[in-house]
This record gives structure tokens, C-alpha cells and sequence, in this order.
DNA sequence: ATTATCACG
DNA sequence: ACGTACGTGATAATC
């Protein structure tokens, strides 16, 4: 019977801890969020695996005999930040509470006490050793006796490599990722390796000749002249990357395996937790170590398994006793088992949870004709997690389902859309993760029983924070305008869309071919790295930015290098069309439904930090506008089928009006209430010229600013954005500010507000949480504080066009009209329309829009309408 | 998986 | 002195 050896890698397992978990603070202020996701992921190694002894290795300096070998190892790292390290004495005293030896060396990495502890234990036989770490690094490691337990994202994602996974995964044994990374190198360690080889090269190499040095004993059998070269040049960094990668498996370190059982401290241990308000740590703990005398009233093993294992109900008998058990459960719970794409998405199968036990039923089944019109029944207050997906497969917009997954976004929008297992790990961390190899169905079955579970946690929390109504009158009703709307979709030309591919197509080729003769070889266009080679060292053009991978290209600077060589012009051109073709010709008429002839979008709730929504598949938000030849893109939107027009209506300086409205500056509100052009009047005042005065120049600069202040002013933003000094912008902002003193005092205090309360809000109670507004690091928190100025302004102009939906939604379907709404462009909506219907749509939209709040401002709306989306503008 | 670029509000 | 405009998504290239 061998014993199990367990090996932690403490700083790659606490560093991935750190960044899977938001910052955590105790109660006296330290952050523990890297200990607590450490805690987390050892119960759940211990849990599971139950190791007879245990070490943690820690790396102990940046120095080591790498950087001796090469000064530049690891040289691209930043420094680890302050939240960070002062999280590493924490776990030290974590684990002397837990009772778990640790180890550090100088001169040596983590990764070295763990390849010689390995090595030492499969000499000595006996072992089965596994290694926790987030390190690829290790997986050179897995032999038969040595298994490596990796963590793939966060900490929770777990796969054991053992050498059959390994292979599969890489196509050749352990040992030889060192020398695959002696050829690819490693960016994350800087590594160099052979520049121009990646992994696809380096793993056809090493299949083909086995190691490094086989490689370079064939040298003369690579395929490729330029390969060879590159290879042949490269030698010694190649072989010198292969050492830097090769983990030292004779380092200094004693093997004392007799002192590496755990041996936990309850007092330390408990104390620690009460000292850093580690409450699930000190449970997990308990229920490991039991403390003696303690009455266990705990399921055993194989009960609790029997719980979370669901039952899959077909026949109508059990259907009947299950249905009377969801009847009387305090939180019944489903999650849909969808497949297809909308508007054809269908309901394959359902899991189905009390909150104590979880089933799963299937489509088609005796039991879901006795289980499925539960769900309509308006006595039970059921729990989802997707609920537009419910609406998609004709679930009723009367039925009483609440989506956690929307309330969980709206306590805290960074986590986007999370799924059920991300949802528990955040606010159930010590309830069993969702079990990994289940099939579909029964992973919806568990997910419901969590659902279930998380709904109560999630919704007194959003409570505490003042936000049901935002939940139950804006965000939940918007679930059933988003989805109409999605299945609605928007009818495409496709034959004059495919037209002006061609014709796009062929003037690319043109294009290509001058470009080619202008730089007198091809090369890929595409490529910003070929193309930098292409302008600044063989033509010699002036180079001026560079990205952290070569030269910039972008716009800007070829832009300011056009009328040096004729080449850049063609770039430019070449860039505008390719992009057009790419990223709209072409896959827009991918995503043509060939049923409905129409794209179906997919509105996004539950992804950004503001509250705005976004989409995708296509992104129908970003089809260009502002420059002629994108314009073309939007004449092959068309009203559809039984349809005669195109409308859209947009709010006109939504932002700025509620900017107005939330600083209350008495030259805004007057601006806005008399209908002026505000970016007029503010160049009026900012500049001391009287309005009919205010030249086309100045205007443009006052409309810059006035940008600038809805994104969080910088005086380094405004001069890049106008292009003038960053004292002249200075000094713009400087006499804004004396001249709009209600603008600043909003600014200063929504920014205080944010140090003290360390979140923002909009003006309908959305939250948005700034971590970063307490860093030390100027940066991340000049950009906490740009967002805090930022989120309630951007974030209440998407509140007032989400209830504006809602309302327009409500009034067009009570009017009894056929318009519908088919797109929301942030402060726009596009609406479907007939001839007849024209004119009492529009009157609805104003109604709708334009009423829906009551502000210090009025918020008017424009109307256009056409044959196709380009002339509804 | 990340980076550079560019489309929108 | 630090070193940035806010919010998104898609594509192609490169790692």
C-alpha cells in the first residue's frame, strides 16, 4: 500500500488564487482573497484525495541560479502587487494553523524543491506523488509514480495529467517539454527560445526527430530553408532556453517524508480564521479535523453522494410525487437543457431541484407532461438561471420565474454572465462543486438543487443594497423585450450584401497588387509586424510609437505618414476594406438565418460594468456609420417582409443631459432647457466669445471636452484627443471648470464618494463596485476614479433607454400595431414599421421615450425613418 | 490565449 | 514622476 505524497506549489496556487477571487478584505482591513481561494482549494484537495503527508513549496526570491544563468529570466514580470505579497505571511501562518510543513530555498525555485522532493520520492519507492500547482512548467514532472494536478483557470477548474494525459494532450512524453520549450520559449517566464517558432513548429520537430539536441543533430532534414536558418542561428539561445525550462531535480533540499504529516492546530487555526473573519475556512477545517468529543451529525460519504446524484424521472407516477414535492418546496428551481440557436432554440430537458432534491426530465417523456405546465403555474415561484432562454422556448411571460444569474450580475456586473458553478464558487464557496464528468442533463439536475440554493443568498443581498426594484421593474422586465426582439432579428439584402463583397474583394486584390509593387515583394498585409518591417527598416519610413511587440501601424501613425510614402495611402485604403469585408460582408451573411432570411443578434444583459447592454453574433451595435463606404453596410438592413420602413429614434446628448441633471450646473440645465447647442455654449463660455462668435473650430474643441468630461477628464486624454499640448488641455479644463462649477463639484464628490464607499451608483440605484479606487498603484487608481465619474452618467442613460423599452414594448403591443422593435443601439432604438403605422408609432416612441422620467432637463428624441437602415438616420 | 487594430455609442 | 481618456465585440495574426 503506497502512501500518497502531496506537493503544493504555494506561490503559483496562492497567485492563482489571488486573481480567481475579488479582493477580499478582513474586518481590520487586510485582504485575504488569495488565502481564502488557497483554503478553498486545499479542503477540496484534502476532501478528495486524502493525502498521507503534505509540503508546501514556496518560491523565496527572484534571485536564483536562472537569472545567474540568464539576467533576463522572469525579466518581463511586473512586480507582484501590494495586495499580493502581503497575502504571503497570511498563508505561512494559515498553514502552521493547519498543521502543514512549508518549504523555501534560496537560489531555487518552487518548481525545484518539487522535482527533487518527487525525484527523492520515487527513488525511495512506495510513493504516489501528486503535485498541485498552476504551473505548466511541471507537467515535465508526470511519470508513472508522479501525477500533477493542474489548475486550469481560477482554482477550482482541476485536471490530473498522469503520463497517458500528458501524451494525449501533447503527443510526446513529459520529459520532452523542456525541449519544446527550448524551441517556443516562453513568454510568461521570457524564455526567448528560437524566435519564429511557436508550438505548432516546435511539437512537429520534436515528433519528427525527439529531442533538442536531435533536432539540431538533423539540422540538414528540417523542412523549410527559412526554418533552418532560423534554427541554425539560434542555437545556443535554444539550448540555453531548454536549461532555463529544465526544473532541478538535485537541488540542496532534505527528504524527512517522517515530518510531513498534517498535523492540525485547532486553537491556532481557529484563531487565525476569527483574526481574519475567515468564516468558511474555520468550517471546512471542522469538518475535516472533527474536533474530539464533538457530536458528528454529518451524512456519511455515500449518503451525501446519494443526495446530489439526481433522479431521472420518466414514468407518471414518480412525476406525480415529484411534482407534489416541487408543489412545497420553498424555492423550486429549474435549469433548461437548450439546443439550436434562436429563433429555433428548443427545450431538450429540464433539472429540476426542491432545493433537497433534484431530477431530471426529459422532453418527450410521460413525466413532462405532468412536470413541464409546473412551470406555468402561477402558485410556484420558481428559480432559473437563463431566463430569456425560457422565454425563447415559449416559456410564459406570465409565469413567476426569477433568473439568479441576472440578480447576481446586478450585485456585482463584473462577473458578467457567470455561470452555475461560477455562482456557487463566488456565494456558496463551501457547498460541493458542480460535479465535472456527469452528462448534460444531469449537470442541469445538480445546477438546478444549486440554483435553488443561491436565490434566497443572492436576493437578500441585492435587497441590502436597495436594488429590487432596479430587479423586479427594470432588468427582469427588459428579459422579455430583449428576447421578442432577438427573435424578431433584422431582414438582410443578401444578395447586394454578397454583391458588394465581390466587388469589395476585388478591389482588395487591386489594392494588394500595388502595395506589393510599391514595397517591391509581398508580405502579408494583415500581419502588423510584417508590415512594420515592411515600412520602417526596408523603406525606411520614420517610425514613432512602438507596441511592446515591434512598431505601431495603427491609423493614427500612418495617418501622420501619408504624404511621405505613396504606399501608406494604399494601406489605409486596404485596411478600411479589408475591414469591412471581414468583419461585415462576410460574416454578417454567415449569420443570415436561411429560414427567416433575417439575422438574430444576440442582446447581451449581463456583461457590462455600466449596466449597458452589448451584442454579438452579430454585433449589430458597431455596424459603421461614420465614414461613406462603411455607410453602404447599413442600406442592406431592410424592413422585412410585410414591412414598409425603417425607423430609428435616438436621444440626443443623453449623456450630457444627465449630466446636467445629476450636477444640477446651472449653465447646463439653461443650455438644455432652451434647447441651445450645448457644445456652442460651452465653447461660448470656455472660450469668453459670445455664441454667435463661436467658430466651427472652437465648437469642436468644446465638444471634445465635454467628452472628455462624460469619460472621466484627464488633461493627457484631452491634449491626445485634440492633439494640443497637455498644458493647453490643462488649461481648457481648468476654465470649464470655472465656468460649469456645478460639473466640478459633481465630479469631486462622486469621486469622494467612491474613496469612501469604494462603489459608484446611478441615478436608479445600479451599483457598480471600484476595487481599485483604494490602490497604491497611481494608474489603477486614476482609472477606478475616471470610472467612477464615468459609470453613473453612462450607467443611467442605459437605465432610462432599458425602462423606455420596456414602456415602448408595452404601448406598441397594447396599441395593437404589427411595428416592432428590432435593435437598441445604446440611445437608440430601431423599430420595424408599416406605412400605416407611421405616424402613430412615432407618437408612441416620443410618449415612451421621452416621458418615461422626469428630469431637471428634457430628453427629446430624433426620428428617422427610410427604405433601409442607412436613410432611417 | 493574447495582441493589435478598428467598428460603434 | 507616475501614465490614462469611458464602455463594448470581431477579426487576423502570433504566441
Amino acid at each position: 500500500m503506497s502512501q500518497r505524497f502531496m506537493i503544493l506549489d504555494g506561490s503559483s496556487l496562492l497567485f492563482r488564487a489571488f486573481y480567481a477571487l475579488p479582493l477580499l478584505t478582513s474586518p481590520t482591513g487586510e485582504y485575504t482573497n488569495a488565502v481564502v481561494g488557497f483554503s478553498n482549494m486545499l479542503q477540496k484537495m484534502i476532501a478528495e484525495y486524502k493525502p498521507d503527508c503534505m509540503v508546501v513549496a514556496f518560491d523565496k526570491s527572484r534571485h536564483t541560479f536562472r537569472t545567474e544563468m540568464f539576467a533576463d529570466y522572469k525579466g518581463n514580470r511586473d512586480k507582484a502587487p501590494e495586495e499580493f505579497s502581503a497575502q504571503v505571511p497570511l498563508l505561512r501562518e494559515f498553514l502552521e494553523g493547519w498543521g502543514i510543513p512549508f518549504l523555501e530555498m534560496d537560489n531555487y525555485e518552487a518548481d525545484d524543491i518539487i522535482g527533487t522532493l518527487s525525484k527523492r520520492a520515487e527513488e525511495a519507492g512506495g510513493y504516489e506523488v501528486l503535485i498541485v500547482t498552476g504551473d505548466r512548467d511541471a507537467l515535465q514532472l508526470v511519470s508513472k509514480d508522479v501525477n500533477v494536478l493542474y489548475t486550469r483557470k481560477g482554482i477550482s477548474d482541476i485536471v490530473r495529467y498522469d503520463e497517458a494525459a500528458f501524451k494525449e494532450k501533447y503527443g510526446f512524453e513529459p520529459i520532452r517539454l523542456i525541449d519544446l520549450k527550448g524551441l517556443m520559449g516562453d513568454s510568461s517566464d521570457n524564455i526567448p527560445g528560437v524566435p519564429g517558432v511557436g508550438e505548432k513548429t516546435a511539437t512537429k520537430l520534436l515528433l519528427q526527430f525527439g529531442f533538442l539536441e536531435d533536432v539540431y543533430a538533423h539540422i540538414d532534414e528540417v523542412s523549410g530553408k527559412k526554418l533552418k536558418e532560423k534554427l541554425t542561428e539560434n542555437q545556443a539561445q535554444a539550448e540555453l532556453s531548454k536549461k532555463l525550462a529544465t526544473i532541478e531535480r538535485n537541488a540542496p533540499v532534505e527528504f524527512t517524508p517522517e515530518e510531513y504529516a498534517i498535523t492540525p492546530d485547532h486553537e491556532r487555526f481557529f484563531a487565525f480564521c476569527d483574526k481574519y473573519g475567515m468564516r468558511s475556512a474555520r468550517q471546512g477545517f471542522e469538518k475535516l479535523y472533527p474536533a474530539q468529543g464533538t457530536l458528528l451529525l454529518e451524512l456519511g460519504t455515500e449518503e451525501t453522494e446519494q443526495k446530489h446524484k439526481a433522479a431521472r424521472i420518466a414514468g407518471r407516477n414518480e412525476a406525480e410525487v415529484f411534482a407534489d414535492k416541487l408543489r412545497k418546496a420553498s424555492v423550486p428551481a429549474f435549469c433548461g437543457v437548450y439546443e439550436g440557436k434562436v429563433p429555433h432554440l428548443k427545450l431538450r430537458a429540464l433539472g429540476l431541484s426542491t432545493g433537497d432534491e433534484n431530477a431530471v426530465v426529459e422532453s418527450g417523456s410521460e413525466a413532462w407532461d405532468i412536470l413541464y405546465p409546473l412551470l406555468e403555474d402561477a402558485s410556484l415561484h420558481w428559480v432559473t438561471i437563463d431566463l430569456k432562454s425560457f422565454y425563447h422556448v415559449g416559456g410564459s411571460r406570465e409565469a413567476h420565474v426569477e433568473d439568479v444569474q441576472l440578480a447576481a450580475y446586478l450585485a456585482d456586473p463584473s462577473i458578467g454572465t457567470a455561470d452555475v458553478e461560477q455562482l456557487r464558487s463566488i456565494w456558496l464557496p463551501s457547498a460541493p462543486a458542480i460535479s465535472a464528468d456527469e452528462d448534460e442533463t444531469e449537470k442541469a439536475a445538480e445546477g438546478a438543487g444549486i440554483v435553488s440554493k443561491l436565490w434566497p443568498v443572492i436576493f437578500e443581498k441585492l435587497k441590502g443594497y436597495d436594488m429590487e426594484k432596479l430587479y423586479n421593474d427594470m432588468e427582469k422586465p427588459l428579459v422579455a423585450v430583449l428576447a421578442e426582439m432577438e427573435e424578431n432579428g433584422i431582414y438582410v439584402n443578401r444578395d447586394r450584401l454578397s454583391a458588394q463583397a465581390e466587388a469589395v474583394g476585388k478591389k482588395l486584390l487591386d489594392l494588394e497588387q500595388e502595395i506589393y509593387t510599391l514595397a517591391k515583394h509581398p508580405f502579408n498585409i494583415n500581419s502588423p509586424k510584417q508590415l512594420g518591417e515592411v515600412l520602417f527598416d526596408e523603406l525606411g519610413l520614420p517610425a514613432q510609437k512602438k507596441t511592446k511587440t515591434g512598431y505601431s501601424t495603427n491609423a493614427e501613425v500612418l495617418n501622420s505618414l501619408r504624404y511621405v510614402h505613396p504606399i501608406v495611402e494604399k494601406i489605409l485604403e486596404y485596411r478600411l476594406w479589408m475591414k469591412l469585408k471581414s468583419t461585415y460582408l462576410d460574416s454578417i451573411g454567415e449569420l443570415i438565418d436561411s429560414e427567416t432570411k433575417r439575422v438574430h443578434t444576440t442582446f447581451n444583459q449581463m456583461v457590462t460594468a455600466t449596466g449597458r447592454l452589448s451584442s454579438s453574433d452579430p454585433n449589430l451595435q458597431n455596424i459603421p456609420v461614420r465614414k461613406e463606404e462603411g455607410r453602404i453596410i447599413r442600406e442592406f438592413f431592410e424592413p422585412g417582409e410585410g414591412y414598409d420602413y425603417l425607423l430609428s429614434a435616438d436621444y440626443s446628448q443623453i449623456e450630457l443631459r444627465i449630466l446636467a441633471h445629476l450636477s444640477q450646473d446651472k449653465n447646463f440645465v439653461n443650455a438644455f432647457t432652451h434647447d441651445e447647442d450645448i457644445h456652442a455654449r460651452t465653447a461660448s463660455e470656455v472660450f469668453g466669445v459670445p455664441m454667435e462668435d463661436v467658430t466651427s473650430e472652437l465648437r469642436r474643441r468644446a465638444k471634445a471636452v465635454n467628452f472628455g468630461i462624460v469619460y472621466g477628464i484627464s488633461d493627457y486624454g484631452l491634449s491626445q484627443d485634440l492633439g494640443i499640448s497637455r498644458k493647453d488641455a490643462a488649461g481648457y479644463i481648468k476654465s470649464y471648470f470655472e465656468k460649469c462649477p456645478g460639473v466640478k463639484s459633481f465630479i469631486d464628490g462622486t469621486v469622494s464618494e467612491a474613496h469612501e464607499k469604494g462603489y459608484v451608483t446611478t441615478l436608479f440605484g445600479r451599483r457598480r463596485d471600484l476595487p481599485q479606487i483604494h490602490s497604491k498603484n497611481f494608474t489603477q487608481r486614476s482609472l477606478a476614479e475616471r470610472m467612477a465619474m464615468n459609470t453613473p452618467i453612462q450607467g443611467t442613460a442605459a437605465d432610462i433607454i432599458k425602462l423606455a423599452m420596456a414602456a415602448a414594448y408595452r404601448a406598441i403591443k397594447d396599441a395593437g400595431l404589427k411595428s416592432r422593435i428590432l435593435l437598441q443601439v445604446h440611445d437608440e432604438l430601431v423599430i420595424e414599421t408599416t406605412e400605416e403605422e407611421l405616424s402613430k408609432v412615432q407618437e408612441i416612441l416620443r410618449g415612451a421615450m421621452e416621458k418615461i422620467v422626469s428630469l431637471s432637463v428634457p430628453l427629446p428624441i430624433d426620428i428617422h425613418y427610410g427604405k433601409n437602415w442607412a436613410e432611417a438616420k
